[in-house]
This record gives structure tokens, C-alpha cells and sequence, in this order.
DNA sequence: ATGTTTCTTAACAATTCCTTAATGAACGGC
DNA sequence: GCCGTTCATTAAGGAATTGTTAAGAAACAT
């Protein structure tokens, strides 16, 4: 059974990478499974359409994140349905990439006056797209943290850094041990359950037992002492100004 | 919580911001049409000019608030017309954006060296240019020319001669060796990830996987030393003092 | 061209971190 | 006191990440 499925706002507060879906468009059948097989491998949520009407229908479902498009199609053509599919609102911010042949030397300028991000020339080599793909998607404007730096008593969490600091003393603590106090200290004093952390430190999509939680409780309090995080014994766990 | 929401720049479409004016300076008739039909379109004010010389003069009058320069231009090229307009006084504090073929390699220290803001590779993608354009302006400060000296504890970084010092000896690092030291050394203890060093250092429309960052990482400790530059598992490398 | 340096990738090793399971301790109800 | 529940603690195996090396490309210089 594939996990992944249904999961696609699995970006938490750890950063986890989101899945992308990908909704690859062109005329030939082997050039949909070549594209399709090499970007599951790498990730991503694949849908295929065989010309630019099924394109755009299923676009407007699937709400994917990328269109790869080739340019030349019977019926409709990759130009016309870049600009059907931006015409779908949610698809506003999506990225288009045109595949086109290199004979053709399809107007450059056309095919980004559509609102292409990228082309890329046929014949396709899967390690080159899936690098410049890789690429598209690094060049997302990313979130900003709410807050970077939290202060509370002799202690300081940094989040830029990946440091805290308790009386005077820098620690280093692993990721999820810094993510837990973190989130801990965004919210003193309210209790979270084990499964409220697991949802918001480890993300929906994993799979891991609720007692994985002391564990890391633990460790956080061996490293910065016994005062910070409090249990509440049958509810969870909680930042505790003291 | 789902920390993810959809933050997007769709900042230019409305609100009553003061509008920016805008010279786009290239040779190629195309490049100047495409340039100022999205611009246009993004609610810019728009002059073009077909080489260095007209761009000065237009810049003079115009005073815009960023000129795009394409850096190959037959006559004068775009470093020299950039320093001449960086000679009007009151151009000293608008942007200037670099257009160069990815092949080309121009110089980037020279462009930054005359005061260039961002530089972009052809084949322009005007969403992906404009995205770049929008973000440009929001950004409240102007960025600082970077220091070419920076000197932290025993290690001395000049980006004037490529050079390094530590403990006193001299050491010559390759580009991209040393670009890395420098960019984490210009935030010391900032954790940056694997992604955000390959946007800066190496640019956005470059291919490379992100473990490639390890293997220089690795060799500006075998130079260096291990104490600079510390891993943050999971997360990225930071420069850290201690 | 030729040789040299640098960059990138890939493979494997080393390490750290995470998760689980097992055990013991604390607490409350009966 | 006894029992059951819940949490604390520890250790071990496995998973994930990073370190390291080497080899082929690419860039650069001679």
C-alpha cells in the first residue's frame, strides 16, 4: 500500500519536504511512462493526459503543482492549453515546462509569453529534467518562521542557529529534540498530547508509536534540565514558566 | 497546524503602491518587446533602450528604479554602462539586474563589483523574472554591497584576491570553495540548507544535486580546518564561532 | 593539442539519530 | 497492600544523514 497517497499539505513544522504533483502532458504513450516512472521515482504524485482536452480536466482536479507539456499536439496544441490552464485560478502559481523537439525551435517567446517557467528540448534525458525540475521547485519563495529567536527566563532558543542556550550555555541539540522544545516554547504553558505533537513535529503522514514522544521528552530534559517541560500526567506535555 | 498556507507574491495585480519605473537595456529587438510587454503587463513603467550609450541618456532624464542589462552588447557592454550609470547621482540607489546567456560565465564578481543587484540567465522566463522583480522591491533595504574583507578570529576571507588566512598562512581556495566560506562566513551561525547554499552560490538556474555541497564542504575543511563550518543534521552547515 | 585544476557525481563507509521494546518507578483506586 | 495505568529510563537495532574517496567531465591554462 502506498502511504503517500492522499498526503499533501504533510509540511509540518520541522520543514518536511512537501510532495509536488506532477501532471505531464503529451501525445506518445512511451514518452508519458518514461517522464511518469522517472518523476515517481523521485517523489512526485504523477497524473498523465494524452492531449490538451484531458489536460486541462484533469488540471482542474488535480490542482498539480507542475505541467510538463509538449508543445507539439494534434487537436490542441501546448501553447494553446498552457493558456487554458492558466485560465483555471488555482493554477495561477503552478509552473509550466514546454518539451518540445529541437527541430522545431517553437517561438521561445511565445511559449513564455503563455506563462511558460522552462523548456526543455526533446529527446528528453531523464536525469537533466529531473534536475531542473529538482531546480523549479528550490526556487519556491519559502515560509518564514514565525519567530526565529524565543526567549524565556535562562533559556533561548534559536531557531536560525539550530542553538539553544540555557544559563549562559550553548547546546546543540539533534532535530526532532530541537523541534520538540520549540514547539513546546511557542505555546508555554498549554498542554499537547502526544498525538498533537506527533501531528505537529513529526507531520500526518508518519507512522510512529505516541511513546517515541517521551523518549525525546527525555532526552530534551536531560540536556536542559528538569524545569522547562512538565508532564500532566494522562493529557501530555507542556512548557512550564516557572 | 498546517504551517504551509499560500503565501504568494500576487502582490503587483492591486493596491495603490507607487508605481516603478523600469529601463530595460539590450540589443535584441525581441528581448526589449518581451521585457516590456510583461512589465507592462505587472503595471511597470517602461523604457527601452537598443544599447549602453542610449541607456545612459535615457537614465539621466528617466531615473528608474531598476534598469535590466543585458551584459553582452555590442559597443559598450553592461559592466561599463553599469558603472557609468552608477555615476548619475541620482541613480546611486536604484537596481540593476544582469541578463546573460548561461553560457557565457560573465564574470559575476565583476558584476556585483559595479553594483549589481541580482543577475538572470537567458532564455528569459518573464514569470520566474518577474517573480525575481517583485521580491526585489519588497525588500526594504537595499542590499549591501558585501564586504570583500571579512575577519573572523584567526581566519581572514578576501573576496578582492580569492584568498584566505588562516593561523597567518595564506591559502588559495578554487571558486566555488571558496564562494561557500564566504557566503556562510557573511552570516556566521546562520544555519543555511543544502538548497539555500546552491541558490546562492551557485545561482538559480543551475543543475547540480545538493549533495555536491558536502564534497566542498569537506574540502574547505581539509584547508581550513574543522573548526569553522559545523553540520547541523538533518538541517544544513552553518559557520560558527567558537 | 596537452596537461592541470576544478567540479560533479556516484558509491561506500561512518556516524548520528530515531524508534522500538523492555523494565522499573510513581501514582491512584480499590 | 495490591493491581492497573501511566510515565521514566535504558539499551539495542535499524533508518537516515553525512563523511570520504575516487573517477570521469568540464573548465582552464600552457
Amino acid at each position: 500500500m502506498d502511504l503517500r497517497g492522499n498526503f499533501e499539505q504533510n509540511a509540518n513544522a520541522m520543514g518536511n519536504k512537501p510532495m509536488h504533483k506532477v501532471l505531464v502532458v503529451d501525445d506518445e504513450e512511451p514518452i508519458l511512462e518514461l517522464l511518469k516512472y522517472n518523476l515517481e521515482k523521485d517523489g512526485y504524485e504523477v497524473k498523465t493526459a494524452a492531449d490538451g482536452m484531458r489536460a486541462i480536466e484533469i488540471a482542474r482536479k488535480f490542482i498539480p503543482d507542475l505541467v510538463l507539456l509538449d508543445i507539439m499536439m494534434p487537436k490542441m496544441d501546448g501553447v494553446e492549453t498552457c493558456r487554458l490552464i492558466r485560465e483555471i485560478p488555482e493554477m495561477q502559481k503552478a509552473f509550466v515546462v514546454f518539451l518540445t523537439a529541437r527541430s522545431e525551435e517553437y517561438s521561445e517567446v511565445a511559449a513564455f509569453d503563455v506563462g511558460a517557467d522552462d523548456y526543455i528540448t526533446k529527446p528528453i534525458k531523464p536525469r537533466a529534467l529531473m534536475s531542473r525540475i529538482t531546480a523549479l521547485f528550490r526556487r519556491e519563495t519559502k515560509k518564514v518562521s514565525p519567530a526565529s529567536l524565543i526567549s524565556i527566563g535562562d533559556l533561548t532558543i534559536d531557531r536560525v542557529s539550530y542553538t539553544i542556550k540555557v544559563r549562559n550555555k550553548e547546546i546543540n541539540l539533534p532535530k526532532k529534540e530541537f523541534e520538540l522544545l520549540y514547539f513546546l516554547a511557542q505555546n508555554p504553558n498549554k498542554v499537547f498530547s502526544r498525538e498533537d505533537l506527533l501531528q505537529n513535529i513529526w507531520g500526518t503522514d508518519v507512522y510512529v508509536l505516541a511513546r517515541t514522544v517521551d523518549v525525546h521528552i527525555r532526552k530534551v530534559r536531560e540536556k536542559i534540565g528538569e524545569d522547562y517541560i512538565t508532564t500532566v500526567k494522562g493529557v501530555g506535555y507542556k512548557f512550564s514558566l516557572s
